[in-house]
DNA sequence: CGAACACTTGACAGCCCTCAACGTGAGTGG
DNA sequence: CCACTCACGTTGAGGGCTGTCAAGTGTTCG
């Protein structure tokens, strides 16, 4: 079993920049903090200075494995990153599905190795950011320090949203509208989008079976709440998937 | 209803810092970022000028509530604090329970909001940071910046722990031996010790009715592993406990 | 001493997990 | 082009864990 590709590294496997850094970054993580007021031309040059494009990675190939040394953090630039742990008995657990934009290994700076296994469940790009060079980068870029502390108040919130004892349909329901505004926030359609993950990794990051996922999905459609194909998702009734999901995302 | 204690203020409520900041924060979160090697005197004095020492709070008093606006961190000095939401149903769902030498207001930082309310559960002593001050003397001092991350990245893992679907014993047992570690890891003994939080809240905690919980601890006392009464707990038989817990820990 | 609250204990029911079988779709090789 | 395979998904039957409801006991505090 192999290691993932975010160790330290200079090889083939990191592209050459672009010429177009600034459209190609535009969906990134932290093209807020980039392109946000008070960061000059100098100060977005030396961020991107630090980025190490990885990828393509192909479905299954990890990014890290739990156990592996922190070294680095990336941003999702493309596919979608699957973060997850086997538990004692062998069962997966997943901790959450990352999408372009998104940022993981925060959560590794803590023991410095990261607490979980991460895996590309599609074709995924990653920006690669050397956590000591960021971090260093951070006490005198101000904008770019208070985008890390955000980024990881939010994980924070993120990780206990589904830590309540709800139904199977509100879990459900709150898992869709979730994955529909991350989608929407990056300018895809939240009404028709593709599942990047199988039922039985949705029932593991809902802490279900993954029969019941199948039986809420087809009791959904059969409510008219959605149209689900294989695993394409058409929202169709968007005020009362969002009432079931109230419960646990509070808005 | 009144708010929390956290707004920014400079009245009576905040003590005068005695003479022997040393000791007095010698148990701080921060002690170990103060204290560590790379950390000089006039560092020391910077983190201390910006404490401001608030209590002590009774029981049932509000540290900050639920939408209050983000100003500030606080380092538990002494007591318990309990963070917990309210949710549509009217029903209380409690995110943690932060002992001395914990910070609290961590997840507040991505949207400038307390996302929770924090409610002191005996008498409680805090020391506050103004988040503006302190991320501000992040970027001049290194190792405090650092602390910061890894402070919060932790509490992204720990967001999660409680997460699976375990069972009752699970839950129970992994609760009390996180609890016997934390209190360890503080000095106090960690096979007697008092529960600051009633039934219901551990319930609240665990996502399980109050009757689920008392049952669970009865059945821990037939069996040997522990002896509660009320809320004085002694551990009996902690490799057993640490056996169920270690579903949920890991370690 | 009484009231309010916390805790305990029992009976019952419901949600969801488990086990099992079947259907479906994509990829492969003949 | 078709049969085969295999993973994935669906559907049904049954059982267990734990939530709910109810009643009783113990404790604290005015």
């Amino acid at each position: 079993m192999s290691s993932g590709v975010m160790f330290p590294r200079t090889d083939a496997s990191i592209l050459a920049d672009d010429g177009d850094s600034f459209t190609f970054c535009s969906t990134c993580a932290f093209s807020q903090a980039c392109m946000s007021s008070g960061m000059d031309k100098s100060a977005l040059a030396e961020l991107h200075v630090l980025v190490e494009h990885i990828g393509p990675l192909r479905a299954g190939e990890h990014v890290f494995r739990e156990g592996d040394p922190f070294g680095a953090i990336a941003a999702v630039r493309a596919g979608t990153v699957k973060t997850y742990l086997i538990d004692a008995d062998g069962r997966e657990q997943v901790l959450g599905f990352h999408l372009p934009g998104e940022v993981i290994g925060l959560n590794a700076i803590h023991d410095d190795r990261y607490p979980c296994n991460a895996v590309a469940l599609d074709t995924v790009m990653l920006c690669r950011f050397s956590f000591p060079q960021i971090a260093l980068l951070a006490t005198r870029l101000p904008n770019l320090q208070q985008h890390l502390f955000k980024l990881m108040s939010r994980d924070i919130g993120v990780a206990s949203l589904f830590a309540g004892d709800h139904s199977a349909d509100e879990r459900m329901a709150a898992f869709l509208i979730g994955l529909s505004r991350r989608l929407a926030l990056r300018g895809f359609s939240p009404r028709r989008f593709q599942l990047t993950m199988s039922r039985t990794e949705i029932a593991n990051y809902l802490r279900q079976a993954p029969e019941t996922v199948s039986r809420v999905l087809r009791r959904f459609e059969r409510d008219g709440l959605l149209a689900i194909k294989q695993r394409d998702v058409e929202i169709l009734d968007l005020p009362r998937l969002e009432a079931l999901a109230l419960t646990i995302l509070r808005h």
